[in-house]
DNA sequence: AATACATATGAACAAATGTTCATATATTCA
DNA sequence: TGAATATATGAACATTTGTTCATATGTATT
Protein backbone atom coordinates (compact mmCIF):
# COMPACT_ATOMS: atom_id res chain seq x y z
CA UNK A 1 0.00 0.00 0.00
CA UNK A 2 1.35 2.65 -1.49
CA UNK A 3 2.46 6.20 0.96
CA UNK A 4 0.55 8.66 -0.93
CA UNK A 5 -3.06 7.85 -1.74
CA UNK A 6 -5.58 8.95 -4.26
CA UNK A 7 -8.40 10.53 -2.13
CA UNK A 8 -10.44 9.24 -4.60
CA UNK A 9 -9.64 5.58 -3.53
CA UNK A 10 -10.27 6.01 0.03
CA UNK A 11 -13.69 7.35 -1.00
CA UNK A 12 -14.59 4.44 -3.19
CA UNK A 13 -13.25 2.18 -0.53
CA UNK A 14 -15.42 4.01 2.03
CA UNK A 15 -18.26 2.82 -0.54
CA UNK A 16 -17.37 -0.50 -0.86
CA UNK A 17 -17.32 -0.73 2.69
CA UNK A 18 -20.77 0.89 3.25
CA UNK A 19 -21.91 -2.64 1.28
CA UNK A 20 -20.99 -4.17 4.88
CA UNK A 21 -22.14 -2.02 7.05
CA UNK A 22 -25.86 -3.28 7.29
CA UNK A 23 -26.71 -6.03 8.94
CA UNK A 24 -29.15 -7.18 6.06
CA UNK A 25 -27.07 -6.82 3.81
CA UNK A 26 -23.54 -8.98 5.78
CA UNK A 27 -26.31 -11.93 6.42
CA UNK A 28 -26.99 -11.97 3.17
CA UNK A 29 -23.14 -11.91 2.04
CA UNK A 30 -22.88 -14.62 4.21
CA UNK A 31 -25.41 -17.06 3.68
CA UNK A 32 -24.15 -16.76 0.09
CA UNK A 33 -20.52 -17.78 1.12
CA UNK A 34 -21.66 -21.16 0.92
CA UNK A 35 -23.82 -21.40 -1.80
CA UNK A 36 -25.84 -19.63 -4.23
CA UNK A 37 -29.16 -18.91 -3.18
CA UNK A 38 -32.62 -17.13 -4.64
CA UNK A 39 -34.63 -14.20 -3.54
CA UNK A 40 -37.33 -16.15 -1.75
CA UNK A 41 -35.14 -18.36 0.10
CA UNK A 42 -32.96 -15.54 1.63
CA UNK A 43 -35.84 -13.82 2.50
CA UNK A 44 -37.04 -17.14 4.63
CA UNK A 45 -33.40 -17.37 5.91
CA UNK A 46 -33.10 -13.71 7.16
CA UNK A 47 -36.87 -13.57 8.13
CA UNK A 48 -37.65 -10.79 6.25
CA UNK A 49 -39.82 -9.68 3.39
CA UNK A 50 -39.02 -10.00 -0.17
CA UNK A 51 -38.49 -6.56 -1.23
CA UNK A 52 -36.21 -5.66 1.16
CA UNK A 53 -33.97 -8.44 0.72
CA UNK A 54 -34.17 -7.57 -3.22
CA UNK A 55 -33.48 -3.57 -2.18
CA UNK A 56 -30.42 -4.55 -0.85
CA UNK A 57 -29.56 -7.01 -3.32
CA UNK A 58 -29.56 -4.49 -5.73
CA UNK A 59 -27.02 -2.46 -3.91
CA UNK A 60 -24.93 -5.93 -3.52
CA UNK A 61 -25.02 -5.86 -7.53
CA UNK A 62 -24.24 -2.61 -8.24
CA UNK A 63 -21.23 -3.05 -5.92
CA UNK A 64 -20.36 -5.88 -7.93
CA UNK A 65 -20.40 -7.74 -4.54
CA UNK A 66 -22.81 -10.30 -6.12
CA UNK A 67 -23.96 -11.59 -9.38
CA UNK A 68 -26.76 -13.18 -10.62
CA UNK A 69 -27.98 -16.33 -12.98
CA UNK A 70 -31.71 -16.66 -13.90
CA UNK A 71 -33.25 -20.30 -14.32
CA UNK A 72 -36.86 -19.94 -15.23
CA UNK A 73 -38.47 -18.05 -12.79
CA UNK A 74 -36.06 -17.99 -10.60
CA UNK A 75 -32.69 -15.57 -9.89
CA UNK A 76 -30.09 -17.30 -8.14
CA UNK A 77 -27.70 -15.09 -6.40
CA UNK A 78 -24.14 -15.45 -5.82
CA UNK A 79 -20.64 -14.00 -4.72
CA UNK A 80 -18.50 -12.28 -7.59
CA UNK A 81 -15.70 -11.91 -5.64
CA UNK A 82 -12.53 -13.66 -3.50
CA UNK A 83 -12.14 -9.98 -1.74
CA UNK A 84 -16.24 -10.73 -0.21
CA UNK A 85 -14.68 -13.57 1.57
CA UNK A 86 -11.49 -12.27 2.59
CA UNK A 87 -12.99 -9.00 4.05
CA UNK A 88 -15.77 -10.98 6.21
CA UNK A 89 -13.32 -12.98 7.94
CA UNK A 90 -11.19 -10.30 8.46
CA UNK A 91 -14.17 -8.88 10.22
CA UNK A 92 -15.29 -11.50 12.22
CA UNK A 93 -11.95 -12.19 13.17
CA UNK A 94 -11.71 -8.68 14.83
CA UNK A 95 -14.55 -9.32 16.81
CA UNK A 96 -14.05 -12.34 17.96
CA UNK A 97 -11.57 -11.20 19.57
CA UNK B 1 -14.88 -19.64 9.02
CA UNK B 2 -17.87 -22.32 10.22
CA UNK B 3 -20.91 -22.81 8.13
CA UNK B 4 -23.87 -21.67 11.07
CA UNK B 5 -22.28 -18.24 12.06
CA UNK B 6 -24.19 -16.40 15.45
CA UNK B 7 -26.37 -14.10 14.00
CA UNK B 8 -24.66 -11.38 16.71
CA UNK B 9 -21.39 -11.85 15.35
CA UNK B 10 -22.71 -11.26 12.20
CA UNK B 11 -24.01 -7.98 13.54
CA UNK B 12 -21.00 -7.14 15.68
CA UNK B 13 -19.23 -7.25 11.95
CA UNK B 14 -21.81 -4.85 10.60
CA UNK B 15 -21.06 -2.52 13.25
CA UNK B 16 -17.38 -2.96 12.77
CA UNK B 17 -17.44 -2.06 8.73
CA UNK B 18 -19.48 0.67 9.68
CA UNK B 19 -16.37 2.44 11.04
CA UNK B 20 -14.54 1.98 7.42
CA UNK B 21 -17.86 3.11 5.63
CA UNK B 22 -17.49 6.97 5.73
CA UNK B 23 -14.75 8.24 3.34
CA UNK B 24 -13.34 10.76 6.65
CA UNK B 25 -12.93 7.60 9.05
CA UNK B 26 -11.19 5.78 6.63
CA UNK B 27 -8.61 9.08 5.75
CA UNK B 28 -8.44 8.99 9.12
CA UNK B 29 -7.50 5.14 9.79
CA UNK B 30 -5.49 5.65 6.50
CA UNK B 31 -3.65 8.92 7.85
CA UNK B 32 -2.77 6.59 10.67
CA UNK B 33 -1.01 3.93 9.08
CA UNK B 34 2.19 5.73 8.82
CA UNK B 35 2.64 7.10 11.96
CA UNK B 36 0.48 8.39 15.55
CA UNK B 37 -0.40 11.69 14.68
CA UNK B 38 -2.34 13.97 17.36
CA UNK B 39 -6.10 15.99 16.09
CA UNK B 40 -5.11 18.94 14.29
CA UNK B 41 -2.54 17.29 12.45
CA UNK B 42 -5.23 15.39 11.49
CA UNK B 43 -7.73 17.92 11.15
CA UNK B 44 -5.16 19.79 8.84
CA UNK B 45 -4.65 16.80 6.86
CA UNK B 46 -7.96 16.36 6.11
CA UNK B 47 -9.06 20.29 5.94
CA UNK B 48 -11.41 19.59 8.28
CA UNK B 49 -12.44 21.29 11.52
CA UNK B 50 -11.26 20.07 14.64
CA UNK B 51 -14.81 19.07 16.42
CA UNK B 52 -15.87 17.20 13.67
CA UNK B 53 -12.46 15.07 13.66
CA UNK B 54 -12.77 14.92 17.58
CA UNK B 55 -16.28 13.10 17.44
CA UNK B 56 -15.22 10.45 14.66
CA UNK B 57 -11.80 9.76 16.55
CA UNK B 58 -14.10 8.86 19.43
CA UNK B 59 -16.01 6.50 17.08
CA UNK B 60 -12.98 5.02 16.09
CA UNK B 61 -11.60 4.44 19.79
CA UNK B 62 -15.03 3.53 20.72
CA UNK B 63 -14.23 0.57 18.14
CA UNK B 64 -10.78 -0.03 19.37
CA UNK B 65 -9.51 0.41 16.28
CA UNK B 66 -7.13 3.45 17.52
CA UNK B 67 -5.87 4.29 20.87
CA UNK B 68 -4.52 7.56 22.23
CA UNK B 69 -1.70 8.65 24.26
CA UNK B 70 -1.03 12.17 26.15
CA UNK B 71 1.87 13.95 25.44
CA UNK B 72 1.33 17.07 27.66
CA UNK B 73 -1.08 19.33 26.12
CA UNK B 74 -1.61 16.73 23.16
CA UNK B 75 -3.14 13.94 22.42
CA UNK B 76 -1.48 11.11 19.70
CA UNK B 77 -3.50 8.63 17.96
CA UNK B 78 -2.07 5.39 16.45
CA UNK B 79 -3.74 2.25 15.33
CA UNK B 80 -4.57 -0.36 17.79
CA UNK B 81 -5.17 -3.22 15.78
CA UNK B 82 -3.54 -5.57 13.10
CA UNK B 83 -6.74 -6.07 11.25
CA UNK B 84 -6.98 -2.60 10.40
CA UNK B 85 -4.44 -2.68 8.14
CA UNK B 86 -5.34 -5.90 6.48
CA UNK B 87 -8.95 -4.52 6.05
CA UNK B 88 -8.40 -1.39 4.58
CA UNK B 89 -5.63 -3.29 2.18
CA UNK B 90 -8.74 -5.78 1.28
CA UNK B 91 -11.04 -2.95 0.28
CA UNK B 92 -7.97 -1.19 -1.59
CA UNK B 93 -7.38 -4.20 -3.88
CA UNK B 94 -10.99 -5.11 -4.38
CA UNK B 95 -11.37 -0.64 -5.61
CA UNK B 96 -8.00 -1.03 -7.73
CA UNK B 97 -9.27 -3.87 -9.83
C1' DA C 1 -4.29 32.71 39.28
C1' DA C 2 -4.77 33.98 34.56
C1' DT C 3 -4.01 32.98 29.84
C1' DA C 4 -3.23 30.14 25.96
C1' DC C 5 -3.38 25.90 23.64
C1' DA C 6 -5.29 21.11 22.63
C1' DT C 7 -9.08 18.25 22.72
C1' DA C 8 -13.89 16.72 23.93
C1' DT C 9 -18.77 17.12 24.03
C1' DG C 10 -23.83 18.27 23.56
C1' DA C 11 -27.48 20.17 20.80
C1' DA C 12 -29.26 21.19 16.37
C1' DC C 13 -29.73 20.47 11.64
C1' DA C 14 -29.42 18.50 7.02
C1' DA C 15 -28.55 14.54 4.41
C1' DA C 16 -28.38 9.66 3.76
C1' DT C 17 -30.28 5.16 4.60
C1' DG C 18 -33.38 0.87 5.31
C1' DT C 19 -37.91 -0.88 5.38
C1' DT C 20 -42.72 -1.19 4.02
C1' DC C 21 -46.47 -0.97 0.91
C1' DA C 22 -48.37 -1.10 -3.46
C1' DT C 23 -47.61 -2.28 -7.88
C1' DA C 24 -44.92 -3.45 -12.10
C1' DT C 25 -42.29 -6.79 -14.86
C1' DA C 26 -40.90 -11.36 -16.28
C1' DT C 27 -41.47 -16.28 -16.79
C1' DT C 28 -43.96 -20.68 -16.71
C1' DC C 29 -47.75 -23.64 -17.20
C1' DA C 30 -52.54 -24.97 -17.81
C1' DT D 1 -54.54 -16.17 -23.12
C1' DG D 2 -55.01 -16.09 -18.21
C1' DA D 3 -53.48 -17.38 -13.67
C1' DA D 4 -49.68 -18.27 -10.69
C1' DT D 5 -45.04 -17.62 -9.15
C1' DA D 6 -40.63 -15.00 -8.67
C1' DT D 7 -38.42 -10.75 -8.59
C1' DA D 8 -37.91 -5.62 -9.14
C1' DT D 9 -39.06 -0.91 -8.35
C1' DG D 10 -40.82 3.75 -6.81
C1' DA D 11 -42.69 6.56 -3.22
C1' DA D 12 -43.19 7.48 1.55
C1' DC D 13 -41.68 7.34 6.10
C1' DA D 14 -38.92 6.85 10.24
C1' DT D 15 -34.30 6.34 11.78
C1' DT D 16 -29.50 6.98 11.66
C1' DT D 17 -25.58 9.60 10.68
C1' DG D 18 -21.99 13.43 9.98
C1' DT D 19 -21.00 18.14 10.48
C1' DT D 20 -21.19 22.67 12.64
C1' DC D 21 -21.44 25.78 16.40
C1' DA D 22 -20.82 26.98 20.99
C1' DT D 23 -18.79 25.76 24.96
C1' DA D 24 -16.56 22.71 28.41
C1' DT D 25 -12.51 20.22 30.09
C1' DG D 26 -7.70 19.44 30.72
C1' DT D 27 -2.75 20.80 30.61
C1' DA D 28 1.25 23.93 30.47
C1' DT D 29 3.33 28.43 31.06
C1' DT D 30 3.87 32.99 32.87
Amino acid sequence: MKQEMNENILFDVAELFKCFADSTRIRILYSLISKERNVNEIADLLNMNQSAISHQLRILKDAKLIKKRRDGKTIYYSLDDDHVYNIIAQGIEHVEE
